[in-house]
DNA sequence: TTGTATGCGTTATCAA
DNA sequence: TTGATAACGCATACAA
């Protein structure tokens, strides 16, 4: 079942047929209603890899994360694909898990399949070391086509990037902790990404500009999983320091910090305060809901395809980043 | 860049360079060495495209879901691409959401895309009224292409689902609540899928096994929300219904069980035991812990995949149908 | 073991 | 407005 066929049927020539089919205006209205009847009862698809061969686009962008089960990523992946749907692009689906020569693999795999851009989500996917050349594969791989970056930061040619203000926004939580008068303040984070010690940093300058100590056994690098946090937390208490908040770089750690203090029988908020990360549904499962930071996800991944839109249309004056303020979800583990 | 190029660098003909790149053996160490040589430096890759076109067939299979940003179906899509990607294939992504055209429309847009395969995802995708003819775009499909279902069942040539024992699993939790001295228990679901019904018989079945009477306001669909959970619980609790337990088709209304037990200082699992269903991370969110059931999503995927894969080589006794059962994970919620 | 020639289904260029 | 034909890049049957 080719175009063959069909201009057979109907009585004219492939060109023809391809041209009812491109949309092209230079067909008499009786050869189209004649062409389009005869595709629809031979249920005609035109073949995309023929297409494909002659125009060497596949309307399909490529989306590469380390990890689809994370819940902040499983969100981006639905934004983005819907997104991509509305504007007539398709998306190929690329997890590799943390190892360098795997991400490698899948980038070229993606552009083995000819995709048309690609997007890139989680900070965590970058290496976040700027000496290294472990990021050196993907400002390569830009020479040939735009990449997109969804929380995550690099700077180079044909490479864009739309990231959260996650330094603000921890500098904020910390600054409103410090001003409903906690001094003792906990940073449970999970990661040394680009965006992680934003965040970090965010906490400390937040403590240095009022003056208050940093303390390296109170900012705790932790996997993003509940019982970690709890049970440093934990550890935290049982040697003897003491905290009235906890700041955290995920929900996940946060509902850790809630279950320590459930299980010491430590008040929440007037003995210990706790604020989140991402405002996920994590955020709303424990007593009491805990005070997140919203990211702005959606925001995040419309904007990266807007501006991959805008790419492909030939706009050169799209930004290399675009920046999205975060907002503070207030709500029962903190007394502001 | 194209396969001209590397023949002429490399002084041989097309044919030589596709044999090499096809791993085929019929050809000399020193030639396959001299070609590999000339690829590397060219930095060549095939036109997936031009492949295609000869071979009809993209190595990619077509994942579809409803809604990717459900933690069940996103642990699912994380599974079958890694399982893909072992097996040398390549998913591409479509969220249709629940409107019956745009399935029909993703369904059409993948196989335009010249997928090898579909998997579809989740029990909501199909429509659960076996007199409707609302699947019959599914089965239509399935004439040209293997379609596999996830944890969703329909019948007919081509077709092959993987599935839960959700009947089974919700019978042994409400028979172990029943043995455990419960009389009261209330059952919360979220969908009249396929797999949703089940798991409503295997409540009722589980009652009248044990004589037990099944009356319409113990069981209660529900939005797939934790605020709705407790709000219906709260108002059967007002209206001066009794009950001592809880039975959900899903973690998130669990949740919302332990959230109204909590507000009305009912104590977990003395006064109330509640069950969740799919042991999620909101399982393990809340004080106390719930119990729920673990419907093997990494085993189901996995089996999808093998089976998939069976088919392609041409094994003609795939079963159409493959049953696993779950497992219950105890917790805090129950005292069995 | 290697090379030549053809077909795959479409788009686009040129001619009519 | 329509038709004939080249081009896209690869795999493969057949020839050498």
């Amino acid at each position: 079942m080719n175009i063959y066929d069909v201009s057979e049927k109907a009585g004219v020539s492939i060109a023809t047929v391809s041209r009812v089919l491109n949309g092209n205006s230079r067909v008499s209205e009786k050869t189209r209603n004649k062409v389009l009847k005869v595709m629809n009862e031979l249920g005609y698809t035109p073949n995309i890899f023929a297409r494909g061969l002659g125009l060497n686009t596949m309307k399909t962008i490529g989306i590469m994360c380390t990890d689809s089960s994370d819940m902040y990523i499983a969100n981006a992946i639905f934004y983005l694909q819907r997104e991509l749907r509305n504007n007539g692009y398709d998306s190929m689906l690329c997890c590799t898990g943390n190892n360098l020569s795997s991400k490698q693999q899948s980038l070229d795999l993606l552009i083995s399949k000819r995709v048309d851009g690609i997007i890139i989500v989680g900070s965590k996917f970058l290496s976040s070391n700027p000496e290294s050349d472990d990021n050196r594969y993907i400002t390569a791989a830009a020479e040939n086509l735009p990449i997109f970056l969804v929380n995550g930061h690099l700077s180079g040619r044909n490479i864009y990037s739309v990231i959260c203000n996650d330094y603000y926004a921890v500098y904020s939580v910390t600054s409103k902790m410090i001003q409903s008068g906690r001094r003792d303040i906990v940073y449970l984070y999970t990661s040394t990404s680009h965006s992680g010690l934003n965040k970090l940093m965010g906490y400390k300058d937040a403590l240095c500009a009022n003056d208050l100590e940093v303390r390296p056994n109170y900012m705790h690098l932790c996997t993003k999983n509940i019982i970690r946090a709890k049970e440093y937390l934990s550890h935290l208490h049982d040697s003897g320091a003491s905290f009235d908040a906890v700041i955290t770089s995920d929900d996940s750690l946060a509902v850790g910090a809630v279950k320590f203090a459930l299980a010491n029988h430590i008040s929440i908020p007037d003995e210990l305060s706790i604020a989140g990360y991402n405002n996920s549904i994590l955020a709303i499962c424990t007593e009491p809901e805990i005070t997140s930071v919203d990211t702005k996800l959606e925001e995040l991944c419309t904007t990266a395809v807007d501006k991959l839109m805008k790419v492909f249309a030939g706009n050169d004056t799209v930004a290399g980043q675009t920046v999205i303020p975060a907002d503070i979800v207030t709500r029962d583990t903190t007394s502001f």
